[in-house]
DNA sequence: TGTGCGCTTTGATCCAAATCAACCGGCGGC
DNA sequence: GCCGCCGGTTGATTTGGATCAAAGCGCACA
């Protein structure tokens, strides 16, 4: 499943040597991620210094304020971002799954933690070798940017989220990105797996357990939402959640 | 004061005949925007591109969803830029001044509207030229990558704070960001200039006119700030200011 | 110099979500 | 198989900030 312990070629046209040296190759979630721009010798400089690792539910991968000596990427899994204020409130800025990429910083050190949430399998890029690999590859460079680019436009996204919509309305909207998302890491849209639990759900919206608990069954009593095993939601009126986030 | 009007030369070792090739050379908030890392040629090839605005206030410099032509740069003044919710509920993402960007965006088309305050004078680059002097100078892009990373550092300090702050703690943190900026800018820490009304910084901290107007009443009762003439605070107790800011 | 408008402040009341509290139900360990 | 724990749900009550309402107070303009 990592990037680490190379999966034999699954079609006749891939040459199994070609995968030892480059074992990003198998890499499931290769073309969500930054490697997505990446081939042969840029693909090979990667390699070479990324480190493969795996994260227990729970354990820390980084903290804020650590010294931020490494870029991540995601290859499996849920992982959390977050910030702490001085008495424990917590808010999660965002969650991570295959192909995200974290510990972008300014000023030396990280600027939030990141916690797994389910088992996590995660590349690990020194950010001194990366630099010099941005530098000789300036489209990577400019895949980083436009990586930025995006988490920007969503955490404008959540802003208006946290700072304007309702109960409702947050749910509605996070249950809706959690299948965007899905989609685009080629998954089913519907049903949604929702891995982590009300209190993180809740430190995401800015809401507390109960309230995200009450929220819920709200949507389900409504009949806009089923809640299956497993951890997995069915969205059963799609147009009326929609509405619902966009507030009207 | 606009960089399409260059101003003389203020030290006698600058060519006079350079300005006119460089009209950003002139340009006071140089050192602070993206254009801090061009030099001699680089520098001309933006100047090649770039239209000078300037916007009065109320004006809207673009909206929310118009394709994405131009990349900006606030030379100065005070700008929003905001998104609307379908029923008028409006988040004020950001603040920008003299120095600051903006216009990045995904999918082609702007992800906020941007209006100015005051008087606003604005650097435009027509996204189209811009990538190109982008691919040819990858300084400019590593620039404009940071640029975007200490956008998302404040965006997720923003999302703390809509989040999980109280109406003082939000105020606090709010005038000690403008702060900050100020001396960033090369102005004062104290007082700061507070442009925006009372419904704006409501908008920006997901709170309502009457809410901000009780709080700053709160702090100026408590000795904290002072408001003098003109739109400005003075911090007179900036440790208590601090620790309210950051949930202590 | 007066007038009117927009912004801010202050007051009274309301309400969505927080807090406080109890209980349920599944699951792992003994 | 029983117990204890943890996550989730539901209920009762409280509360911070919203909403509704009405003055102040400049400041632009006639």
């Amino acid at each position: 499943m990592s990037a680490s312990t190379p999966i034999a070629a699954d079609g006749p046209f891939v040459d199994p040597s070609i995968d030892s040296i480059h074992p990003c190759r198998a890499c499931p979630v290769r073309s969500l991620s930054i490697c997505a721009a990446l081939e042969g010798e840029e693909m090979s400089r990667l390699a070479d210094i990324v480190v493969v690792k795996n994260h227990a539910p729970h354990q820390t991968i980084f903290a804020e304020g650590d010294e931020a000596t490494d870029l991540f990427n995601v290859t499996g899994g849920t992982v959390m971002l977050y910030k702490l204020l001085a008495d424990g409130r917590r808010q999660i800025t965002g969650f991570l799954f295959g192909g995200d990429f974290m510990g972008l910083s300014t000023g030396g050190t990280y600027a939030y933690s990141a916690e797994a949430i389910t088992p996590v399998s995660i590349c690990r890029f020194p950010r001194r070798r990366m630099e010099q690999v941005l530098d000789d590859y300036p489209k990577m460079q400019r895949r980083l940017f436009n990586m930025a680019s995006n988490e920007l436009a969503s955490a404008q996204d959540q802003m208006l989220l946290l700072g304007r919509k309702t109960a409702k309305e947050k749910l509605a909207s996070f249950l809706l990105t959690l299948s965007r998302r899905a989609v685009r890491r080629g998954q089913p849209d519907n049903p949604i797996s929702v891995p982590m639990g009300r209190a993180d759900i809740g430190d995401y919206l800015g809401l507390t357990t109960e309230t995200v608990s009450r929220t819920v069954t709200q949507l389900k009593t409504a009949s806009i939402i089923r809640l299956l095993d497993g951890h997995k939601i069915h969205i059963a009126d799609r147009e009326t959640l929609e509405d619902l986030a966009e507030g009207i």
